[in-house]
This record gives structure tokens, sequence and C-alpha cells, in this order.
DNA sequence: CTGTTAGCGCATTCAC
DNA sequence: GTGAATGCGCTAACAG
């Protein structure tokens, strides 16, 4: 409750000292600063946000908006916001939360200065949010890809090449029938981005590698993957290796092509499109390209940073995936292949 | 960037009258009304939340603390966030996120004014943060029951209720050897609240019905699954009746009780403690007590709202359980009842 | 290196 | 039913 006119007068400074001090914005002799600290202290001061924001016109919190969605993956959507929050405080931000569906509340927190910038997740194809976003003078940075960004900044993981080299890892292997299980019918329907991107990458480096191959969404329950295993790896598709881009489905993968009596990798390779600690937490760890959640929040808090102060150009940036051969996949059955060729 | 000003001058009316047209608290003519709207309209203004909150001393900003650890259920935490989100949209209030291990964060928030009031979640028996919250002077709200509340307010789902008849509806069934499998021993390593309560209400009612019973932790995985039921199910325990209480495992229980040759429910009952949406998600619905995490984060805004202004005395809420028979739980190996008895 | 001072945009108390 | 004036607590430009 004590003002930051309380402490100059208890230090026996002018305001503006103390603001400097708590700012760093000119230099202080040692002294005034110590005298300045100790009044501070001994008045448990702290100074007003409100005040400060309207002063300085900087409100120190970002937005954030997450989807709430029931087909995302919560694990992943939690290791974003923790990369967000964390970085923003390494930026002296708080974050502010706002759901996917709060149309109203993008322009709200906005346009009333509640927060100085933004950082969307779970972009689709044609957001009707982006346009509405670009209009608000406050720098914003979108993860995931939009067919038009309005201007703003993207950050993505680099999904089609994950699915490419993916493809290329399974090709090189030997494998000739390869299929793509997906993310759930609804993310395909709405264009998230991710979803649109994993499939086009996947049939793209399929027909250049010319390889027979197939794709299905898969819902996040044992029935629908145990329907969608009979279909591409035991029905008249045959596929010898598998690409999964569904986190959720990795934990009954193995025990549900153990029940159709099909054995990793002997009889299906597998590679995983997934976050690092899904990929490796499984008791016999995935071949995998791993989405790197974390980074991409991280980064996503820099470049809302950067355009904070300084007028920036828009950029997309994408991060560029790896592969990294665990147990999972191995040589085509009947392959004379005995590894990757490149 | 219009401001107040620029909208009084447009519409030929002070400040003043502006400012009571959007805060309604004092009577407008029709016209005068209609003439600022229409200039606020025309101007496209909008109020800059840190002016205001400097002026009225409220920033309209809860401050919600989430727990981002690697042994909470990522999609109960998410409902939780969702409930709180909606809630205070209600109430005109935003959002702030504040991670669990940033400290420093609640002290921040709370004494510069950022956020109204606190929402907390995952609290510990014996919570650091409590005594720290107390302290600070804005209206608080804990979701968990500590040892020592410090005078703050809490709401919870009545665990070991929950607990206590999961017990009595197998007991009731005839079982006679019953174990509970609880969450990760992280958690209740670190005394969280429900995990101590679940615990607690099982042997307590264990004891009652003078049942043979057990518990252990389990993380969520297959493998530690399966050796939690060899020990309790296989093993010298011979139990016939489980209390499960850790939404992780449920989607795994079934295959891997199935590869040990254990049919649900004529081999083994199970009784689900869960949030609603995992007990029904599966392909056949588990007997459960579920947990109703929107209830509980709607509750909790509701209760620091209900502090913001007024002042009012702290008190503990327990939401109570109900348990839900599907069809999991049936009388136990050759015992004569045919169902509950009540 | 430090002090003085004029706002930042809004809520609210008085006066009418 | 309306207006004028003051202050909320802080920042930053200006003056020294």
């Amino acid at each position: 409750m004590a003002t930051m006119n309380d402490v100059a007068k208890a230090a026996g400074v002018s305001t503006s000292t103390v603001s400097y001090v708590l700012s760093g914005k000119r230099t202080i002799s040692p002294e005034t600063k110590s005298q300045v600290l100790a009044a501070i202290d001994k008045l448990g001061y702290s100074p007003h946000a409100g005040a400060r924001a309207l002063a300085s016109n900087r409100s120190n919190v970002l937005g954030l908006v997450v989807p709430l969605r029931e087909d995302v993956n919560v694990s992943v959507v939690m290791q974003f916001v923790a990369a967000v929050v964390t970085t923003a405080r390494n930026f002296q931000q708080d974050v502010l939360l706002l759901t996917q569906d709060d149309l109203g509340g993008i322009e709200r927190v906005t346009s009333q200065s509640v927060v100085d910038g933004l950082v969307m997740m779970d972009i689709v194809a044609r957001d009707p949010r982006i346009p509405l976003l670009a209009k608000m003078n406050k720098p914003a940075v979108l993860i995931g890809v939009p067919d038009d960004a309005h201007g703003l900044s993207c950050i993505d993981f680099d999904f089609a090449a994950a699915s490419r080299i993916s493809v290329r890892h399974l090709v090189d292997l030997g494998h000739r029938r390869i299929a793509l299980i997906g993310s759930p019918q609804a993310s395909l329907e709405r264009h998230a981005t991710y979803a649109d991107r994993v499939r086009s990458g996947f049939e793209e480096a399929s027909r250049t590698a010319g390889v027979e191959f197939s794709s299905r969404a898969c819902e996040a329950n044992p029935t629908a993957l145990a329907e969608a295993l009979r279909e591409l790896v035991t029905g008249p598709q045959g596929a010898t290796g598998l690409v999964v881009h569904n986190e959720a489905l990795m934990p009954l993968m193995r025990d549900t092509l153990a029940e159709m009596q099909l054995r990793i990798p002997e009889d299906v390779s597998v590679v995983a499109i997934a976050p690092t600690d899904v990929a490796v937490s499984s008791t016999v760890p995935w071949t995998a390209v791993s989405i790197p959640a974390h980074d991409i929040g991280r980064t996503a808090v820099e470049m809302v940073m950067e355009r904070m102060h300084e007028q920036r150009a828009a950029e997309v940036r994408l991060v560029v995936p790896a592969l990294v051969q665990r147990s999972t996949t191995v040589a085509a059955p009947g392959s004379s292949k005995s590894g990757p060729v490149h």
C-alpha cells in the first residue's frame, strides 16, 4: 500500500529517483541507491501494476490463446503453455490465458491494452481469428502456419518435412507399402495446419519414392486404432511401414498390435511423429521425429518480444525436424536392405 | 487510442457522463446515453485497462496457479482451467496463469495488484505457498484442503467419501479382499491432498467393513500397472475388488488385465475414481465415482468473487461424491450376494 | 547525478 | 440528470 512517493520521502529523495533506481534507466549513485532500496524494504513497497501500465503504456502481460478442444492433445498443449509462461517470465512478462472460442477476448485484451502482445496456438488453415488479430495493433505470433497470415509472424514445426523424412526412412529400409495413421478426424476436418501438412508431406514423399501408400485419420481409442490397423496393415493395403502422428495413440499402439499378432518391428516398422517425452517414455522407445514443443513455445515468446519495441518484419520460422532411429524400425520383411541407404 | 475525453467531446458531454454510461453507476437520460454510445462506436473507443485499474483499484484479473508437474493428470488440469476461465469471464474477469514453482509469482501479482484474487490448484498437505498467500491481502481460494488453510477458503471434491463409498459398493457386492491402486508415488510423497484422502478413506472404510485390504501407488505405464495387478490381484492378496484412482491408468486397465487372463467383471470388479469423461469414454464404461472438475473450478471462482467486495468468512466446501454403477462391478465370485444391499 | 513536473486515462466526489 | 475538478501511482521529458 505504500506508494513511490512514500518511499521517496522516507529516503529523502524525489519520486523520479525512486522510479529510476527501480527501472535502471539512468545511473544512480551507490549511496542514494542503497538509501532508496532500504526505504523500499522498510516500507514493503511494491509498484502498482495499473499505474505503471498507464504511465508507460506497457502492461507487461502477454496473451496466450490456447485450444481447449477435445481433439487436441492436452499434454502437448501443456508443454507449450509451460514453455510460454517460463519464457515470458524471463522477459518480465506475465501470461494471460484466453480460450480458443472466446473470439471477443482477443479483441478485448488487445484494444484495452490488457496485454502487450499475443501468442496464438492451434492455428487452422483459414483461421477467422487471424484477420481480427492482424487489425489490432499489437505484436502477435501464430503457432502454426495458416493459408494467409495477414502479415503476422508464424512459428511452427516443419510437419511436412517431418513426414517426408519419416517416409524416406521407411523407404530406405526397403518398405514398399507404407501407411500414415494421422490425427483424429476432427483435426483434419477443421484443417489444423499440422494435420494438413503431415498428410501432404506424407503423400508427396511417397509419390516421389514411388511406393504404395495410404493414410487415414484415427480417433484416440483402442477400437479405432484396431480398425485402422486392420485396414492398413493386415488388410489389403498390407503396409509394412507405418508413420503415426497421433500422440494419444502411442500408449495403445504396442498392445493393440500385439492383440493382432503383429510384432514391432518384425512384422511392421513404426515411426512416430510425437513429442519427445511420448516417444521415449515407452518401454521400448520409438523411432521418432520429435516435436520440440518447448522450443516452439519459447521461440514464439521471443518473437513477440522482438516485435514489441522495434518495428520488425513479419517472418515464418519453421523448426527443422530430425529423425532418431530407435528400436521400432528395421528393414522390410523380405528386403535385401539391412539399414538405411544414404 | 481514443480516450474517454475524446468520446466526451464528440458526444458534447463531460467525461464523467461517459464514465457513468459505461459503468451504469448513475442514471443517464436516454438521449445523452445514445449520443455517448454513438460517439463510442464512431471513435472505436475502448477503455484502457491500466487507467481503470489505477482509478478503481481493481484489475479485473484473477490469478490461477496451475501445476505443471509430470505426475498430475494434465487432462484434469485442463478441465479445471477451462472451468475457471469460463466462469471468470462471466464475472468480467480475465485469468492470469501462474505456475506452481513460481513462488515469487504469487507474491508479485498480488502485491502489485496485477490480480484481484487467486485460485490455487494442487494443494499439498503442508503447502509452503499457503502462509505466503494468506499474508497477501487478496481473496484466495484453494482447490484442495491442506492441513492448515491459514484462514483461506478451500473447495475440493470429497475424496475420502469417494473412497469410502467405493469400498462400500464392493463390500456390498460381497467382496472380502479389496485393493486400491492409487496415484503415482510422487503424488503420495508430496502429500497431494487428494492422494492422501483417497487412501485414508479407503483404509478407514475397509477396516470398518472388516475386509482384507491393501493399497499401493502406481505409475502411469503398462509395466507398472501389470506389476501392481500381479501383486494385488493374482498374487497373495488375491483381491477380487479394485478401486482405481489414477486417471492415466484407465485406458490401460482393460488391456493389461486381459493380458493377465483376467476378465472384468467376472474375475475382478473395478470402481474408478476419475473425471466423468474418463469413466464413460471407455468402450465398456466403468462403475465410477466421478470427479466433477468443471463444477469445482467454477465454484472456486465464485468463491473468490464472493470475497472480493464483501468481507466474508473463510469456508471449506466439499463436493459430495456419487457412485454410478456401470458394467465393471458385479457380485464377488462365490458370493451369495447378487447386488448391493442397503 | 538528481529534482521538478506534466501528464497517462479513468473513477468519483462535489457542486449545480 | 450533468459537469468540473481532483487524484489514483507512476514514467519520462526537461531542467539543472
